[in-house]
DNA sequence: GTTTTTCAGAGACCCCGGTCTCTGAACACC
DNA sequence: GGTGTTCAGAGACCGGGGTCTCTGAAAAAC
């Protein structure tokens, strides 16, 4: 017989497993837990001794938005001005979460980051994407090119801001195309930071 | 006796003052539909005809919000700067946010916009904020005082996004004072926007 | 080896938003 | 006034997220 952490940690993969395939046919909201339980052939219970929530559990699958980023600025270190890295490194994220994870998971995410119980991790500035933007906006400081009467802390939380309103109404909408948008909000915020 | 549109008049009415109280005294996630039927001493039967949804009835308490941006324009008509008119009128709608209606309600608003069935009412181009604002973008560009590469639409569009990102955050945190950031992210979209 | 403790997991249960059905009074028509 | 029709409203019911309790096997204690 298996030990009892090894068999946990199989229902939890299977669970994991489970949950991944049903969001990806179905959707966040079409899914039940119920059917995350069958499906993976073990129980409610089972499921909460794993994962605190529904929502939770959705959160797994944008863990390697992270990796994302990490890849982009590895790929993209040659780009020396600071603004043609942060357009670039928006767009690539705008086609991101609309090719990739798609408006109806983003919608999820923002709105279950607003449950009062949640602790926001998109705005969590340990994130590697608010240190990629930092790392940015500082250089351009240092080059000259980017206003320095506000520390590049504010600036870049203040561009991630504008930056999550943009995704924010996007996912809200049926419409308008996030990438087109973008453009238009960043060619604003560009001139904004500049020195 | 009285005719029975009357007699639906007067329950409708009942439900919403007493929907109001309540959400006022526990805010609303801790507010029941049965708690607001029980109160006004009708039904659920009572309450879903004559609104949709919790949230619905919730909406109610910021129908006003509007008559607070016409009273501002009103009142400060004589400001002759756009860039001076912006600034004052979003510390305004910001200090409104956070002392009249609460982080709370904002919260409550800004999660239920993202319900697939709600069609979005704080990003509707039609509602008086979006005038005020285009308005006030077309008199700067005449002026001569804001880019005109973009039209005001366009402008004032990413406009009121960008600000959309600042009270999306302020409301998901525990922290962080919404008139504080709301500042340091004006001065990055004024200076984005001058010509 | 035997007894005690722990703890993953099954599933009954609770809670609450929203729906459905049924009732009785108001209205329309004669 | 009598008869059929409409519709506001009462409240049983449903669905689904999340909790509680109980069980039986593994781990610990002896």
């Amino acid at each position: 017989m298996v030990s009892r952490q090894q068999q946990a940690q199989l229902t939890r993969k299977k669970i994991l497993n489970a949950a991944m395939e049903l969001f990806n046919e179905n959707g966040f909201d079409d899914v039940r837990v119920i059917d995350i339980a069958d499906k993976s052939k073990t129980s409610k219970g089972a499921f909460y001794t794993h994962f605190n929530s529904k929502y939770e559990i959705f959160l797994e699958k944008f863990k390697e938005i992270d990796e994302f980023y990490l890849a982009f600025e590895k790929q993209n270190a040659a780009i020396d001005s600071p603004a043609l890295f942060l357009e670039r490194l928006h767009i690539a994220q705008a086609r991101y979460l609309r090719d990739e994870l798609g408006k109806d998971s983003v919608r999820t995410i923002y709105m279950n980051l607003l449950r009062p119980s949640e602790q926001n991790f998109v705005s969590d500035p340990n994130r590697p994407y608010f240190q990629i933007v930092k790392r940015q906006i500082e250089k351009g400081q240092h080059m000259g090119n980017f206003r320095t009467d506000l520390p590049a802390e504010s600036l870049s939380s203040q561009w991630a801001k504008a930056i999550r309103g943009n995704v924010y109404d996007w996912c809200g909408h049926d419409i308008f195309d996030i990438e087109e948008e973008l453009k238009l909000l960043m060619s604003i915020l560009l001139a904004g930071i500049k020195a």
